[in-house]
DNA sequence: GTGTTTGCAAAGTGTTTGCAATTTA
DNA sequence: TAAATTGCAAACACTTTGCAAACAC
C-alpha cells in the first residue's frame, strides 16, 4: 500500500506542535509509526522499514527522532529486554504482553487488567508511571 | 565487617543443590548476594563489591556466575533500564520501585500493592510472570 | 587424571556522539 | 543566511565468547 499521495498537513502540525521541523527523515518516520495503528517498534525495526520504503534515513538519525518524539509525547518507550528499547505509539496508560519466545509486544487491552493500586514509595520520590508486563512463552513443542 | 569465618556449609550445600562445584568465586558471590539480606545488584555492582572483599574475580565470571544462579533459580533478572540488568535475590513472587533519579531498585513489600489479575494472551503463549515496576522520580529541585 | 571452571582479550550488540555537510525557514 | 538537522564513522557501555591455564573432585 502506497500512502505517498497525501497531503500528510495532521503530520506536519503534529511535529510544528512538538516544535519540530518537518523534515523528510521525521515526515517519513512519523508516518510509518503513526499512520498505521497501534505500532511497538525498535529502532531497528523502524529504520528497515523506512529503507523498504525507500526513504534514506541513517540508524542515528532514527534514534535521535525516536527520542525527541519520545520527548515530546508522541511515543512512549517500553524496556522489556536488555539492551533493546521499544517504542510504543500509544501513549496512553496502558499495559503490555510481551512473548519472550517471540520478542514481541502487544497492548493489553484497555479494561482487561486491573490495574494496581499502588503505595507511597519510601523514599519520598514520585510515583512517575506504573509498567504492569505480563511476560509469556509459547508452549513447549515436546 | 568480616564474614570470612565461618564454614558457609548451607552456601556450599545451595550451590550443590543447583548442580554447581563451589569454587572460590562462586562462594565468594554466593556470599555477597545470599548472606545480606535483600540485594539488587548488577554485574558491574557485584564485581566490584567482591574486589572490595580481596576475591579476584573476573567480571567475565560474575556475568556466567549471575546467569548460572539465574537459570538455578537462585537469583532472578529484572530489566527496567535499556542495556543494564539487576539480579534480585528475592525469587519469590514480588514487584519493584525503581528509582528512575537514583538508578536504585527496591522490592515493594508483598500485601502493598494490589496484584493485577490478567488476562489471557490472545497468542496462546503461557504467563510466565507478571512483573509491576512503579517508575519514580526524585522532586523537582527548582 | 579428567572434566569443570576461570580469566583474559577479543568480538558482539545496541546505542550515542562529534562534526562537517546539508537542509529548512 | 542563520539555525536546525542529517549522516557518517568513531566511540560507548554492557554483555558474551573462545580458548588456554588453573582448579575441583
Amino acid at each position: 500500500m502506497n500512502n505517498n499521495h497525501r497531503p500528510y498537513s495532521h503530520i506536519v502540525d503534529r511535529l510544528r506542535n512538538a516544535g519540530l521541523r518537518p523534515t523528510r527523515q521525521r515526515m517519513a518516520l512519523a508516518r510509518i509509526l503513526f499512520d498505521g495503528g497501534q505500532r511497538h517498534l525498535t529502532a531497528e525495526q523502524l529504520h528497515a522499514e523506512a529503507l523498504q520504503d525507500n526513504v534514506r534515513v541513517s540508524l542515528a538519525t532514527v534514534y535521535n527522532t525516536l527520542h525527541q518524539f519520545t520527548s515530546a509525547n508522541l511515543l512512549r518507550e517500553i524496556v522489556v529486554e536488555p539492551g533493546r528499547s521499544y517504542f510504543d505509539t500509544n501513549t496512553d496508560e496502558h499495559h503490555h504482553f510481551f512473548n519472550e519466545t517471540s520478542g514481541r509486544l502487544e497492548d493489553i487491552p484497555p479494561g482487561a487488567i486491573d490495574v494496581p493500586q499502588v503505595p507511597e514509595p519510601s523514599d519520598g520520590s514520585d510515583v512517575r508511571r506504573v509498567d504492569v508486563i505480563v511476560r509469556t512463552r509459547d508452549p513447549r513443542q515436546s
